[in-house]
RNA sequence: GGGGAGAUUCCCGAGUGGCCAAAGGGGGCAGGCUGUAAACCUGUUGUCGUAUGACUUCGAAGGUUCGAAUCCUUCUCUCCCCA
């Protein structure tokens, strides 16, 4: 194991905020000599099994901890999704029956173990002593904090202050989430900034109840491809983890070259001066940024896949967009000839385009190609043959008429 | 309990009887320029075998009218003020 110092560095990087450094330190000299693992808890809703990159901030953070030898605990909040997390725009949710939920855990662990050792991951549910609480529990645990306390939950003073609605049952949401910390005895929680105030809860909740209050510890947000909002899979600006490596390295290449070195920084497994020597070198011209982000592109991949998928994935970008070659592996779509270019482009076909008034839009503007050369005219069919069909900038595919 | 305001297309937001598939902005998509970057310019943005047409859409259900996002009734939801 390694010194307290040293273990605080490593879980420093990267990190928005640790409440307090002072407390963790202190929790990870007493680890250290009596040689008891923390227990760090991170929560996880168990209705969106989807993982993407902007989570896997935080899992990266988890597997530090794991690294350094401390006992990770994956929470799956299957309680507290039936309340969802307050933003505003959900309703409290259905409950999800057991088997959803176990469905979702099992997704869950295929995609997190890419990641974490599943020798040191503990996974817990919410629900199991949730589940116990009586009503006087319940009354008990929200008698513990104020309308003024909960009013500085930022969401929440946000909405108050806009006139927009705020339901009784969502000011649970950080108290059970608070009471999960309770009955883990959770030394060490993690979360996104948006969570800093249910993290807090937290410390509150377990000093309460006679616990060492939690260190909070709190990792930034990871913006989507637009470069501006969180990345989620609702704003579809995300990169899944189960995403091919074609896809992936694609989806990297789009980002902005800002976002490129915030992305490096949350990440990748760079040194903070390697990046910073990344963008000086960037920046004097010494480095294309397209390559800075090739490099970051493969990383991604070579993670989540391997280091072949990665360089394959370079390679069949470089064919289509540098070269501007058609990719090796195109779907093949059989038609006759007498199918319509365009049922071949929408639903009934290659489902490249939600409806026909679309495909016939982008056919106008110039965005539909047969072997190169624009179509306009896609109500015709095409005669017998094999043909290369394009769609827009990346949809590809290879149409075989007979 | 009483009084007032409001719910519009992916989002914000105009529209108060026909000229409304609904202004404007944002976002998205495509074209140009590039490095599939950003910025910028242009186009486009309900669906339907492209249509001076039809159908669906302005919280829900009914009604008035030749005609309703716009008027009436009931309902659902939200916010504000008073108690």
């Amino acid at each position: 194991m390694l010194k307290p110092e040293e273990q605080l560095e490593q879980i420093r990087r990267g990190s928005e905020e640790i409440i307090s450094e002072e407390e963790l330190l202190k929790k990870l000299r007493k680890a250290y000599e009596s040689d008891t693992p923390l227990r760090i808890k991170a929560g996880f809703d168990p209705t969106a099994p989807d993982l993407h990159l902007g989570h896997t901030v935080l899992i990266q953070k988890l597997k530090h901890f794991q690294d350094l030898g401390h006992q990770v605990v994956f929470l799956i909040g299957d309680f507290t999704g039936m309340i969802g997390d307050p933003t505003g725009k959900n309703e409290t949710r259905k409950a999800l029956t057991k088997d959803d939920v176990l469905a979702n855990a099992e997704t869950y662990k295929e995609q997190v173990f890419k990641i974490l050792d599943p020798s040191k991951t503990e996974i817990a549910f919410n629900s199991t002593w949730m589940e116990k609480m009586t009503s006087a529990d319940m009354i008990k645990l929200m008698s513990q904090y104020t309308v003024a306390q909960m009013l500085e939950r930022d969401d929440f003073s946000k909405r108050y202050t806009n006139n927009k609605p705020i339901s009784i049952h969502e000011f649970l949401y950080p108290l059970v989430q608070g009471y999960d910390s309770v009955a883990l005895k959770s030394d060490v929680e993690l979360g996104g900034t948006d969570q800093k105030f249910n993290l807090l809860v937290g410390r509150d909740l377990q000093r309460n109840a006679g616990q060492p209050p939690q260190v909070a510890l709190t990792m930034p947000i990871l913006e989507g491809l637009d470069g501006v909002q969180k990345m989620s899979k609702s704003l579809n600006n995300y990169i899944g983890i189960t995403e091919s490596p074609k896809e992936m390295f694609g989806k990297v290449m789009s980002i902005s070259d800002d976002l490129m070195f915030r992305y490096y920084l949350l990440l990748s497994d760079r040194t903070i001066a390697d990046i910073d020597q990344l963008k000086a070198d960037v920046s004097e011209g010494r480095k294309h940024p397209m390559d800075a982000k090739k490099e970051l592109a493969m990383e991604i991949v070579a993670r989540f896949h391997s280091d072949k998928d990665a360089v394959e994935a370079k390679e069949g970008f470089e064919q289509v967009f540098s070269k501007r070659e058609n990719p090796d592996d195109m779907p093949e779509y059989q038609m006759n000839t007498e199918t319509k270019l365009l049922d071949a482009i929408t639903k009934n076909g290659l489902n490249f385009l939600p409806s026909n008034s679309e495909a016939r839009r982008l056919a106008k503007q110039g965005g539909i190609y047969i072997d190169g050369e624009k179509q306009e005219d896609i109500d015709k069919c095409l005669p017998a043959g094999e043909y290369v069909l394009k769609v827009g900038k990346r949809k590809f595919a290879k149409l075989i008429v007979s």
